[in-house]
DNA sequence: TTCGTCATGTAATGGGTTACATGATTAC
DNA sequence: GTAATCATGTAACCCATTACATGACGAA
């Protein structure tokens, strides 16, 4: 029914909460601006919006009003929807943003709740760097135990992939050390950004959006993969 | 129908390629000594390997024959299934590998193919190569033109984000480079890893991929004088 | 007038996972 | 005796993509 799982949704209430967009827009949002995440088709994109109104988070809105249309005919193509993200969606998202489980370390993930740590209060993301880092340590172990057990019986090109991988690995570690290195000694200060939190209990934000002062280099690679390999 | 597509299919068949294997066995060979790849799940694994069957690439055979079970207490758990490629599965295999359209530049493609590049002609391994840097280059192209476009109005984390999965690509394109200039470079022997005794014995293959001088890797040492042809 | 971009949507399909079912063997 | 590992499989589901349908507008 909904669950158009984790990082779409998460993506777009995320988007949604700085300001109000149409689908198309926020499709291009997701692939430039945010680029990080892989561009999702309109066919997921657009389905997941539906399902995120049925749920009350967002709301649609007439995109170009008729006087609008008159007045710039730049406006008017066809009838836009923009959603507006509901006090609902907000929380919603805010809970979602203060998660820090497993769920949030996984690569694809781990991306998503990056790219907003502009919104996200100091601890959490600390938390949220931490996990990640040892949840990469934890794959280098992995990696390293198998490669010292097969390692004779691998050729050239395998070993050569096999280190590879492993150099992007270590240099996402250091890229996180950096990170977590400066959010520790970064700023204090809670300085609350957008978002006045409306209702409940005011959210004290310490949501800067920019780290302390952010080191160079660092590797992603996004894909080395790994599973439950339970 | 069958197409339990890509890179699956295509890695079962070259780790088949070198040897004989039972399901299970080939699960862990994916995950560890092929690390690279993501570890498949036997949801995936088992099914796949009856299409390959239908498909007449694989054959079926018992695992530990009743004497073996007898013999070596060991061998005996539940009834393996050794798959083994065919003849027919041979060649579809290296069809396959000689394949250089988009597909094989894409991340995990790529990763599959390289992977049994032991196993690849120099003209194509050199294809694939350039197609995966012409490719990561592509992708810088749009991500620095997008950068540009929307630099002012990002947060700090959101550039960081950017600037780190950009260096990633970049890092890549540079190991491309060195891979690509080490290939030109080294020995001309056409050296087919083509099937020199197509059945029986455990005859093990001369598959030592080794290429030609590869770059640094630590301590892989990559075998100076003229290895391999024995 | 045709092409590219804007704009929204649906249906079919693909490619994978999790959870479940089953059961023998080894190690503690 | 109970857990872990070995070993094979099925069914239900998940998430996303592709291809398709529709249509207005601006520019060449």
């Amino acid at each position: 029914m909904s669950r158009r799982s984790g990082i779409l949704e998460f993506a777009i209430l995320g988007l949604l909460r700085e300001s109000p967009m149409h689908g198309y827009e926020l499709r291009k949002r997701l692939n430039t601006s945010l680029g990080v995440f892989r561009a999702f088709s309109y066919g997921s994109l657009y389905p997941c919006l539906k399902t995120l109104v049925g749920q009350g988070w967002l709301i649609e809105e007439p995109g170009s009003t008729p006087q609008d249309a008159l007045a710039t005919p730049l406006a008017g193509r066809r009838a836009k929807i923009v959603y507006r993200l509901t006090a609902e969606g907000k929380e919603h998202f805010e809970e979602l943003l203060s998660q820090t489980g497993p769920d949030a370390y996984e690569d694809e993930h781990f991306a998503a709740r990056f790219a907003f740590f502009g919104q996200t209060s100091r601890d959490v993301r600390m938390r949220v760097l931490e996990g990640r880092r040892s949840r990469l340590e934890e794959r280098l172990e992995k990696m390293r135990a198998s490669l010292a057990r097969t390692r004779e019986r691998l050729d050239g090109y395998t070993l050569e992939l096999q280190r590879h991988g492993m150099e992007s690995v270590e240099r996402e570690v250091r890229w996180l050390n950096e990170l977590i290195e400066s959010e520790r000694a970064g700023r204090e200060r809670p300085r609350d950004a957008d978002a006045a939190s409306p209702t409940g209990d005011a959210a004290q934000q310490d949501t800067s959006g920019t780290p302390g002062g952010l080191p160079r280099s660092g590797e992603t690679r996004p894909d080395p993969s790994d599973g439950p390999t339970s």
